[in-house]
DNA sequence: TTTTCATATTCGTATTTTTGAATATATTGT
DNA sequence: ACAATATATTCAAAAATACGAATATGAAAA
């Protein structure tokens, strides 16, 4: 890894993100963070299958975890990885006004985590403050 | 296409980039335009690959062409695509300094092109005159 | 220490992507 | 019209990826 060329570290970083799912997870984390079980009923779909895109993001550096008790949670270590989806929408065609923005997960109902359950605060969610730039 | 979700388009440009020769082909077409021959030659590879890549490419809008006689010209149709793919390099952990810089095709030694063989001036190539910007 | 709950891992298969080989098409020159 | 050259397309095998099912691990609570 650490003696791959530009294209493979650039190709690996941009096929990582070339997935619809993961990119749905990041945009549910926002700049907040995120247990795998509020992703679970936040985004609808296993246990297993959404640690196995956790897992991989991890891996490729776009996502940090941090313990708290039985809970782990999920934030991205880099909020321009944000800017990045973003720009790579516009390329798209994604109109600006339909550009996602970051932001805190939302709180989800049948969801039993402590951020839903309102044990931490919800500001406390808000890890990164950076608001993506405009042209 | 067209209904896609963001999720969706964001992530099948990003999966488009996400393969290290073809952004081997755009690092090599840069800011000029370059005929499948030239890349045969300066990426060592066969003609129908080439091709291959260069057609899903244009397909996913990040490549046109243009003709001119039996030759194909292909060109990026946007030059952010070099800075995303120069911000994805970024998050991989590539150093500011070993960033590549958007360029002119340069000549290639076998190739008989008609830029390689000097029928058209290499200023005439520039077509992006785009610096990336730093932050 | 046993149970429970959150998360991770392993495994198998369906699907997609990659890539080479062969072949087709289009343009130019003779 | 024919040959030569540049590029596109089709096909198939190999490789990688996606994703579900089952199971394992690890922390907390009883």
């Amino acid at each position: 890894m650490k003696n791959y060329n530009f294209e493979r570290k650039a190709s690996d970083l941009l096929a990582l993100l070339g997935n619809p799912f993961r990119i749905q997870i990041i945009l549910t984390i926002g700049e907040g963070e995120a247990c795998v079980c509020h992703l679970e009923t936040a985004l609808n779909k296993r246990q297993a299958y959404i640690s196995q895109h956790l897992m991989a993001l991890r891996d490729g550096g776009i996502l940090e975890t941090r313990r708290e008790g039985k809970y782990i949670f999920y934030r991205l270590s880099n909020p321009k990885v944000f800017e990045l989806i973003r720009a790579a929408g516009l390329l798209a065609g994604v109109q600006e006004k339909d550009l996602p923005m970051l932001q805190i997960p939302l709180q989800v109902n049948k969801c039993v985590c402590p951020y839903c359950e309102g044990e931490i605060p919800m500001f406390e969610k808000k890890l990164h403050s950076v608001v993506p730039e405009n042209e």
